[in-house]
RNA sequence: GAGCCCGUAGCUCAGUUGGUUAGAGCGCUUCAUUGACAUUGAAGAGGUCAGAGGUUCGAGUCCUCUCGGGCUCACCA
């Protein structure tokens, strides 16, 4: 054996070892009883990975290792996600750099084009989390889109249907002119901003010499404006009911409305309604039922209704209204102090125009219900600092979802509309020659272009809310259109538990299903953990998992958060070819604790190396440099190995109770501090009998291995080539007990 | 406005259902070392466990309040 421990040489060749003698498949062992499922969660295909997905590997894997050894028929499946908008959003700007856009394909051929990007890079991630160490069982790796996961995601869409948990609704959507898509109310972010806040002028229609001020700090959608509110038991303002005002703009009539939802202490006390741009608006004209004109249209320009200003965008559109109402004098005064909170999307940071579309919203309540009662009920358990907390919060206050997204790099949604019923569906297709038609589709019938011609180069297709729609997985007929819309990404992962195990026929399910873990970051608790709850016991009536373990965000050495443009990243690959895999996942659980962010620096991950090697080297020790034969006393020995099993014991406690920082702790201070810096000294002096300290280094390696399994199956190795132990593989070898 | 988490050694953090002298890594001081390992060993300095009150035979750990830091949700015309 070499005084130093090498990783570079020695990882790779174990981890063809492990892959090649089928170590990671479920396997019956004399003494199973029972299985042991983690699901993986799936980064996205094309992402190189970063530090959060080492921590995940890290401690699913320990989790993993540690049943493995244990006995149980364990069962990691991995698999990669599509992760809609990410990689459309990525892809689009490549096409971008090459002046092209998506615009310039139909909906196919670019669907087409990202699969073979996504293909091209794919098994990147997957090399990668092998360099980790991750003793996934890569025979059933399971990509998002394949053909038997989408036929499940449909089929879980037909039932969500044919139960009336899915309705087609024109709602307020948080809309992103930019990625020219919708989200769900979770994808929004809010930032705090400076908006100037403009009092406006509304002329009294019985006498236009007197004014009504209302405060806004959008004055660009004034000409959709059909009403003004105020609070009925506001006594200052409440006379103006039934009163009428004339638009600033166009001069149209306004009613003055009364409503418990405005604030009479905000602003003027009055103020405009603008339905279709505004969720509380929205909510005050369909209790009244008030026209709702929409000022903005998809690509955020201002629509047909708003005259002079028409396509313009809206931040030039605002400049504009502004200038024309301060020339008529209906501007009052401006406050540019004034802070609020603006809606932006997270992905681009641009801000989302709350816009009204018809989408496919699931009703969350009956999904929701049971996942409270067993949460009350401890069915399952959240590890992760109080977040079960966040998580009952989240069931509790949960809003319909939103699942249609207007992106094509997704599952399209199963709903066909008959051209015939529906004449006023707008569609945008490119013809042969690469001509982009958009309009109804009953005038692009009478152009003479057929409904093949029209599939066959569709972009977008856009149905009226009354329109009628069809659910099926297939074409009901010739003159039919499937929606162009997509899937909400975490509608398919949200299925991810048992869409994996199904796919190959009935038999993985009924032995691996509900799994016993889900471990990932506690970020995207409501995204996806609270969603896979929902939709796995919706589908299958079982919960998907009865453990939940979430770990904290990976921060750098001084507590902060890594970010790019902090320059503070830390990239798990290149810290594991400089210290090795090993000290690269010891580092990122030692003192870890589930819920709560862990810092970790260059001094870490050195130090965790040399454990590597300290483990090695006492190794090397009992195996080169020990006498064997020697005897000790029979009371050392005795108290070695009483203490031997209690450390045993603690680990084991603490590995079964999900205290994974807390074992890995353990597992170093007792080898370090006591195996090596006591009880090696003493059996150099000659009181520890040899045969009991290499009986504890083969229960310390067995001990370690679900945390530094590559050192420790070196280690093995050497013994095995020394023939001091049974098994081939320490990867398969039994847990001490 | 509501909720959640955190506050322990210079720094980053452990400390499981309350139980003897409060731990680790890094850093610091002194010493050792051709015999497993300098990617080492030994010894040591450094903590009124944010503060106050309470429960208890006993509190870093449980309860209440205060202060400080972080995060999340909701509303913001």
């Amino acid at each position: 054996m070499d005084s130093h421990y090498d990783h570079i040489s020695t990882e790779p060749k174990l981890y063809e070892t492990w892959e090649k003698s089928g170590a990671f498949s479920p396997k019956k062992t004399d003494k199973s009883a029972k299985t042991f499922t983690i699901m993986m969660p799936p980064p996205n295909a094309n992402d190189p990975l970063h530090i959060g997905h080492a921590m995940f590997l890290t401690v699913e894997d320990i989790l993993i290792r540690y049943h493995r050894m244990l006995g149980d028929i364990t069962l990691w499946l991995p698999g990669t996600d599509h992760a809609g908008i990410e990689t459309q959003f990525v892809f689009e700007k490549k096409l971008k750099k090459k002046n092209q856009s998506r615009f310039e394909f139909d909906r196919e051929t670019l669907y087409k084009m990202i699969w073979d990007y996504v293909q091209e890079n794919s098994s990147v991630a997957v090399e990668q989390m092998k360099k980790i160490g991750a003793s996934a069982d890569w025979t059933r790796f399971t990509f998002m889109l394949d053909e038997k996961v989408v036929k499940q995601v449909l089929a879980s869409f037909i039932k969500l249907h044919q139960d009336s948990l899915l309705y087609r609704d024109e709602q307020l959507v948080n809309y992103c002119t930019q990625c020219g898509t919708s989200f769900s109310d979770l994808e929004v972010v809010y930032v705090d901003q400076n908006s100037p806040l403009y009092y406006v002028k509304y002329p009294l229609v019985e006498n236009p010499r007197e004014f009504i001020t209302v405060a806004t700090v959008r004055p660009e959608p004034i000409f959709a404006d059909t009403h003004l509110a105020v609070n009925p038991d506001d006594k200052k303002h409440n006379y103006l009911i039934g009163k009428k005002v004339l638009n600033p703009l166009t001069n149209e009539e306004m009613e003055i409305i009364a409503d418990e939802f405005v604030d009479p202490e905000f602003g003027t006390g009055i103020v405009k309604l603008t339905p279709a741009h505004d969720a509380n608006d929205f909510q005050v004209a369909k209790k009244h039922n008030l026209p709702i004109h929409q000022a903005i249209n998809l690509e955020g320009k201002i629509t047909a209704k708003g005259g002079k200003y028409a396509g313009l965008r809206v931040k030039a559109a605002r400049e504009s209204v502004v200038n024309d109402l301060q020339e008529k004098g209906l501007i009052e005064k401006i406050d540019d102090k004034y802070n609020n909170r603006v809606a932006v999307c997270y992905r681009c940071q641009k801000p989302i125009e709350p816009l009204l579309l018809p989408q496919f919203f699931v009703k969350v309540k009956p999904l929701v219900e049971p996942i409270l009662n067993d949460l009350k009920n401890e069915k399952f358990h959240v590890y992760g600092a109080g977040h079960d907390k966040i998580l009952k919060h989240w069931l509790e206050n949960l809003r319909d979802w939103n699942i249609s997204r207007q992106i094509v790099w997704g599952i399209r949604i199963p709903v066909w509309y008959s051209v015939t019923e529906n004449p006023d569906i707008v569609v945008s297709f490119l013809t042969t020659d690469k001509n982009k038609i958009t309009g109804n589709i009953k005038s692009v019938l009478e152009q003479g272009f057929t409904v093949e011609q029209i599939n066959n180069g569709l972009q977008e297709l856009r149905a009226p809310i009354q329109a009628n729609f069809v659910v099926s997985t297939s074409s009901p007929g010739v003159d039919y259109l499937q929606e162009t819309d997509t899937f909400d990404t975490w509608f398919s992962s949200a299925q991810w538990p048992f869409t994996t195990l199904k796919k190959n026929g009935d038999e993985d399910f009924k032995q691996f299903y509900p799994t016993q873990v889900m471990e990932t970051g506690y970020d995207i608790l409501p995204f996806w953990v609270m969603r896979m709850l929902m939709m796995g016991k919706y589908i299958t009536g079982e919960l998907p998992f009865s453990n939940i373990y979430l770990h904290g965000l990976v921060r750098d050495q001084k507590g902060q958060k890594m970010s790019k443009s902090k320059g503070n990243v830390v990239n798990p690959l290149v810290i594991a070819e400089k210290y090795g895999s090993d000290a690269l996942r010891m580092a990122l659980v030692i003192r870890s604790s589930a819920g709560l962010d862990k810092s970790v620096g260059e001094p870490d991950f050195k130090a965790m190396r040399n454990f590597s090697n300290k483990l090695w080297n006492a190794s090397r020790f009992v195996l080169e440099h020990l006498d064997l034969s020697q005897e000790g006393d029979v009371k050392t020995n005795e108290n070695f190995i009483n203490k031997l099993n209690e450390i045993s014991k603690t680990i084991t406690k603490n590995l079964n109770n999900f205290q994974i920082g807390l074992a890995a702790e353990t597992s170093y201070n007792e080898f370090w501090h006591w195996f090596c810096d006591e009880q090696i000294e003493i059996t150099k002096t000659g009181k520890l009998g040899g045969k009991e300290l290499l009986h504890g280094l083969k229960v310390f390696i067995a001990l370690l291995h679900p945390f530094v399994p590559f050192v420790t199956e070196a280690v093995w190795q050497e013994m095995r080539q020394k023939q001091l132990v049974e098994t081939d593989l320490l990867i398969t070898t039994s847990w001490p007990s």
